[in-house]
DNA sequence: GAGCGGTATCGAAGAACGTCGATACAGAAG
DNA sequence: CTTCTGTATCGACGTTCTTCGATACCGCTC
């Protein structure tokens, strides 16, 4: 993984040229579209993780230097191994310019997720 | 726990009057915050879970008897402990009618979470 | 009351996770 | 080439999670 870290996400990709991202009420979600759904919540599931990802979406453009982010009251390799889940969960895409890594949210992420969370009716 | 268990979801109950139901995009997230919300996100971060809260949200009246949705390939003892979980969360409420116990999906959860991961634009 | 089917709780085992310090790597600057 | 800053990886530790079998609980039926 060197330049333009786009997909370790399997999840995304994955997940959206399916039919699963149809409401979760809408119709029963089978084992193997489970599997890559629940990773792209499980990256939501830590509040460390969750701050991190606001922090960058929050920013015009949805993008963020890690360096801007840090401040989440853990370790320097604690974001970045968070950053890393992230990523591999499709919710961000990372590129490096000069010094400096950049995170920014993976277009479509969040659309899908809250597709599956949109009422049925 | 007895009758017509409602609440034992600190998880929606302690985020929805607060201001932080905000697109994640909108605002920045606080530590606080953070920890409630992905409390939600963990309780749908299990393939299993998943499985069975969408059993239950398919049902029209977005409601089923646990008898209905046990077959996801695990135990009964571990059905019944996610099921638990999704609970706890706020994502589910609970009932018991006869020998039956119900599931239901809670009122205002799932537009919760979809408006967190709404696009902020 | 005894037996039965449906569901929850308990306790244990193994896997996965979050965190850290130490260290490696990448690019810029001197 | 050496040094410095920013970020990633490694290895380890303690905690939390998923799962199970065994068992307890709840209502119904006989």
């Amino acid at each position: 993984m060197s330049k333009l870290a786009a997909s370790d996400s399997a999840t995304l990709a994955t997940v959206t040229p399916l039919g699963c991202c149809r409401p979760l009420g809408r119709e029963e979600l089978s084992a193997d579209d489970a599997e890559p759904i629940a990773a792209m919540f499980k990256a939501l599931s830590d509040p460390v993780r969750l701050r991190l990802f606001s922090k960058i979406a929050v920013r015009p453009g949805g993008e963020a230097c890690v360096c801007e982010i840090q401040d989440v009251g853990v370790s320097q390799p604690t974001v970045s191994h968070h950053l890393r889940k992230l990523r591999e969960a499709g919710l961000l895409l990372s590129e490096r310019r000069a010094s400096w890594v950049y995170y920014r949210v993976a277009p479509g992420a969040l659309s899908v997720m809250a597709g599956l969370l949109s009422q049925a009716d």
